[in-house]
DNA sequence: TTAATATTTAGATAACTATCTAAATATTAA
DNA sequence: TTAATATTTAGATAGTTATCTAAATATTAA
């Protein structure tokens, strides 16, 4: 579960998209517009994020709004912090 | 930089690696003992860390040591850990 | 110096992935 | 119902990666 996260995460086009999407919420043409690449390839990072469970998606007419799954994303924060704390008498984390 | 530890992190051998290093420093030889893979394969992943600067490796004789890099460690969870950061009002990060 | 031990490097292979173009699907407008 | 718009799916390709075996390197012991 933490692999297909930090698998998600390791692209820098889909975390310029979350960053975004932390923002706003925005259809996949918006999102598509940030960037130089086609829209079947923003639509491939789309569904990325979505199988990590961390965008959720609608239809609202044509367009597909893209918005972070909140809930699911902070889950998913905690457990990869909890992964990155060092139990250590060094430690600051 | 975040791709690099991301990709790092997104293999389970390497972050079970981790939590190894995490409790105490091992040579490579131990740290293969733990897992059903070759010697290359070990050596392949810890260098994989070593590029992502979580670990550091000195020799000791025949062996080689690896630990963990605490202080870029605790850097690179930083800047994980403020890039998962929402800036909303709901949140509760 | 030769043998044994620990680890890495080289080279091969199979699986995965980011990207593209072309085609398919879904919705709205004419 | 036909055309236009938005997005996804299919299929291809090039690049990356996790794994292996075999060979090379470095250190210690005999």
């Amino acid at each position: 579960m933490l692999s297909r996260t930090f698998s998600a995460l390791s692209d820098p086009t889909r975390r310029k998209i979350l960053e975004y999407l932390k923002m706003e919420e925005m259809s996949a043409g918006q999102i598509g517009q940030k960037f130089n690449i086609t829209a079947p390839s923003i639509s491939h990072h789309l569904n990325v994020l979505k199988q990590a469970d961390l965008v959720y998606s609608r239809r609202q007419g044509q367009e597909i709004i893209y918005s972070l799954n909140l809930s699911v994303f902070e889950e998913i924060s905690e457990q990869v912090m909890t992964f990155l704390k060092i139990r250590s008498k060094n430690s600051k984390l």
